[in-house]
DNA sequence: CACATTGTAACTTATTCAGTTCCATTGAAG
DNA sequence: CTTCAATGGAACTGAATAAGTTACAATGTG
């Protein structure tokens, strides 16, 4: 499979937020899903894990309740929302074990962990070099047109 | 999710047909399946791409039937195990569709598909430095121990 | 106190992956 | 030319996961 869809959501999210910053408001999730076109509470879910880590604030009670970025996009790397939202490793390994008695069987996992983690590590090096500020300025290129 | 274990296991098959090389012959899918711990239906399915790809060749009828190496394990890149057993991409989209009258929803797609593409080269151009023969020699190492 | 909004749990639905069973097909060996 | 070990592929099951939905308690501004 892929990265789940909910990373291109929380970027998604990250940059509608970043568009309205200027306005210095909390906006509630049910205005960001006009933008997505998701669910609110698919969004809150995102959102939630978003704040964990320190991207968002949220305010909750009250009029004029939501979220808004807590930095500036150009201080968001996609990196710091990769690591936010997706937990797992980016390889799977074996679903059944392999058979320990086989040299192979028994050498190929940490063989294949030593490449997976550098594999990986070389991904989130490229995704930390892009911030939600660039992904402003290129998506309201395209959406220009 | 994740990268599928069918990549795991691709990569298990190709080491385990790696480091009986020597012997020239054609080893048949339940043997493989002894060292990788899963079915061997399963794996001939994984073995099929593989032959397309050119990575293994098949023996079909009569004693002696089953699969080899295509070429040396130093000329097999963990990328061209990728290409053959991974066919979609790594990053997913929005699965409904993010609103066109918003200019953030309209441009978001573009703008992503970019550094999608980039992130999923950078991933790519890692796998292509480390082969087959590598994982052998590294998984023999663990083995032993 | 009122009310707009968040947070969370429980559920549904769709998809995908791994694994299984079954059988027709292949082709080397005797 | 028969035998038989193996592949190839279809059809199915079971489990996991994701996205989306509904419902409601908790929050805290005004």
């Amino acid at each position: 499979m892929a990265i789940v869809s909910r990373y291109t959501i929380a970027l998604h999210i990250l940059t509608w937020l970043a568009y309205w910053a200027e306005k210095d408001e909390f906006f509630p999730s049910d205005r960001i899903a006009n933008s997505v076109g998701t669910s609110p509470v698919f969004l809150r879910r995102i959102l939630g894990q978003l704040a964990k880590a320190g991207l968002v604030l949220v305010q909750h009670g009250g009029t004029g309740a939501g979220w808004k970025l807590a930095r500036r996009p150009e201080d968001i790397s996609l990196l710091d929302v990769y690591e936010a939202v997706v937990q797992t490793p980016l390889f799977e390994m074996h679903h059944s074990q392999p058979n320990p008695s086989c040299i192979i069987g028994h050498g190929i996992q940490p063989a294949l962990q030593r490449v997976y983690e550098d594999s990986e590590e070389a991904l989130k090096l490229r995704l930390a070099q892009e911030s939600i500020g660039d992904l402003v300025a290129s998506a309201l290129e395209h959406g220009k047109l």
